[in-house]
DNA sequence: TCGCTTCACTGATACGTTTCAGTGAACCGC
DNA sequence: GCGGTTCACTGAAACGTATCAGTGAAGCGA
């Protein structure tokens, strides 16, 4: 480890004839003359001189990182959006702290805590609970950009907030057109979470639709649901379709179904959420969210607002059908 | 923004009649008496104070975090080993910064100075280029911990290397007993990459083999894949093997098999590299690492080498064969 | 009782920047 | 030629912690 030390800003400065704060100022292109500007450029670049993030973060507060904090980063769709955002962010020269809240209410308030003493100039969160009080806290000390669901408490600086009534409806009319009706539902909802508005419209939908339904929580991991789903479907009143809310959740009903000697959709319909890439394969019929249009709508209302330009906006995206051959037509 | 100002440790030290340093030796349980430690940490609990990981990063040089650099992570199964990794740092109570240097040497050395930079007490890293001499440096600054390929220059903390020359053997070999004669071989390597080891041992293996190899860049999205895919299934001397470098290709492949209305393993057999969970839906033959040993392996090694206790591994991870539909037996 | 060690703690400085409140010079209109 | 601005820059004080080199007191053996 023989590192050579790294070159401060004193040095630049002794190397320029002035002083600190004005090589400081030079390089972020302030209250100097040109002259004085180039003149510092070239003695930083001889130096290798670069300016410490850490000690800047302590003196002006800011990092240039946006924080990330996914719901459960076990989910397929969400690792995408993950991968998204932090590319679109780093096409604006941002940096991206992503963290995995792991779908627990309680992990997902002290990681967002973390975030802030991270000093990361802006939050974009796919909330677990939008019901916490803590956002109300977090979003008085820094922009904060809920995806997903709308944050009940605390005064975000922008929203991309899905259509989920409209999407749990589209889904199950679709199922009830096609003849279906003893469905389970299948949510990634942890038995400690808060419920989520689109479960309890799940249950109302189902109930106007005539619906017998069956709600279940599949777990985080392919394996926890391949698991749940293998014990709906050897029941002997089996239900003719299932609907998951993730399409990470239907990807474990397929699995189940493969190990049974089952097929999809002659002994089951199975239907998603999300539409992610590989659904296409699949031949999964989904409901599809626009997940480029929603990376850069998060990232764009972020990175706006960490600038300061805050324009409080409520993006709202609606869902498509992706019909596909998961669904049988014609059952019963 | 009506925050109120966070507690400092000078707060505490005034609570206690105590001076700084004693405060912060006894939130680090050092050098002070159990008593003053009980004190300490009532008077931290009712003020509400946490150390401010900025100011202890620029003092101390230390962050508790672990930086992850990822090669590319539009590739599914490195998706899921970062996901992986994150969520075994977090189980020691240590954060993951995860970039993404999208295939690109270029971005992996700045992405990589710049974790530095960040203080990060240790790098995971999943080389791109394992021959750049800039790892030499990095290395000399803080334990680096090498994923897949060994890097050439730079006395590295430890290496989790895989074995593959012996995976590229065992599909090969594979193919060539299926009776495949005209392989495809598709790598994510970039036109502006260095030659991949694995990449010039493919060839090779070819040759002794007896194989008529056409070997080619996939590009790293799926949509680039399905474009490569494309153009080689509508020639008309159509390989009748595809071998994909990994998982995520493949998945590619048979996205342009299915838009050409063709059929895997009827009209081309596919075989993948990694082993994605979704290959076990989909059928995919393909060669297996241990995904969930490489992250235990990897995260041990970088923790406990951030920890001073320097061991200097080289772990050898082998390949399984994991064989399914999508290669038909008894062709030609 | 004396010198020595250990213990519990203090004061000061370092970490490397940003930023506030000037400061002197040049420039302006009149 | 004079008050007022603007310009380019400086000095010093943050930012909040860790850590080094003490320091006085207590404890100890002989």
């Amino acid at each position: 480890m023989a590192q050579r030390k790294r070159a401060t800003i004193r040095e630049v400065a002794q190397a320029t004839g002035l002083s600190p704060a004005a090589v400081s100022y030079a390089l972020r292109g302030m209250q100097v003359s040109e002259e004085t500007i180039q003149r510092v450029r070239r003695a930083a670049a001889e130096l290798g001189y670069e300016a410490d993030p850490i000690a800047r973060a302590l003196a002006s507060g800011r990092t240039g990182m946006i924080g990330l904090l996914c719901g459960s980063l076990e989910d397929l769709w969400q690792q995408s959006l993950a991968v998204g955002i932090g590319r679109a962010l780093r096409d604006k020269d941002r940096y991206a702290l992503i963290l995995d809240a792991a779908g627990d209410p309680a992990r997902e308030r002290t990681l967002a805590l973390q975030l802030r003493d991270q000093r990361v100039d802006g939050l974009i969160v796919q909330p677990v609970d939008p019901a916490a009080r803590f956002w109300a806290d977090l979003a008085d000390s820094l922009p904060v950009v809920a995806i997903g669901d709308a944050l009940l408490h605390g005064h975000t600086a922008a929203e991309v907030v899905f259509d989920n009534r409209r999407g749990v409806t589209m889904a199950l009319e679709y199922l009830r057109d096609k003849g279906h009706r003893r469905v389970a539902v299948l949510t990634p909802t942890r038995p400690s979470t808060p419920d989520r508005p689109a479960d309890v419209h799940v249950i109302a939908e189902a109930e106007r639709l005539g619906l017998d339904i069956d709600v279940r929580s599949a777990g985080q991991s392919l394996a926890d649901s391949a698991g749940v789903a293998a014990g709906l479907l050897t029941r002997a009143d089996r239900p003719t379709a299932v609907f998951c809310f993730s399409d990470s959740i239907a990807y474990g009903v397929y699995k189940a179904v493969a190990e049974l000697g089952l097929s999809v959709p002659d002994d089951v319909a199975v239907m998603g959420y999300d539409d992610h890439p590989m659904s296409e394969l699949l031949g999964l019929t989904t409901v599809n969210w626009d997940l480029d249009g929603i990376v850069r709508a998060a990232v764009r209302l972020v990175v706006a607002a960490s600038e300061g330009k805050t324009h409080r906006r409520r993006i709202v995206q609606e869902p498509g059908l992706r019909e596909r051959v998961s669904v049988r037509p014609g059952v019963i």
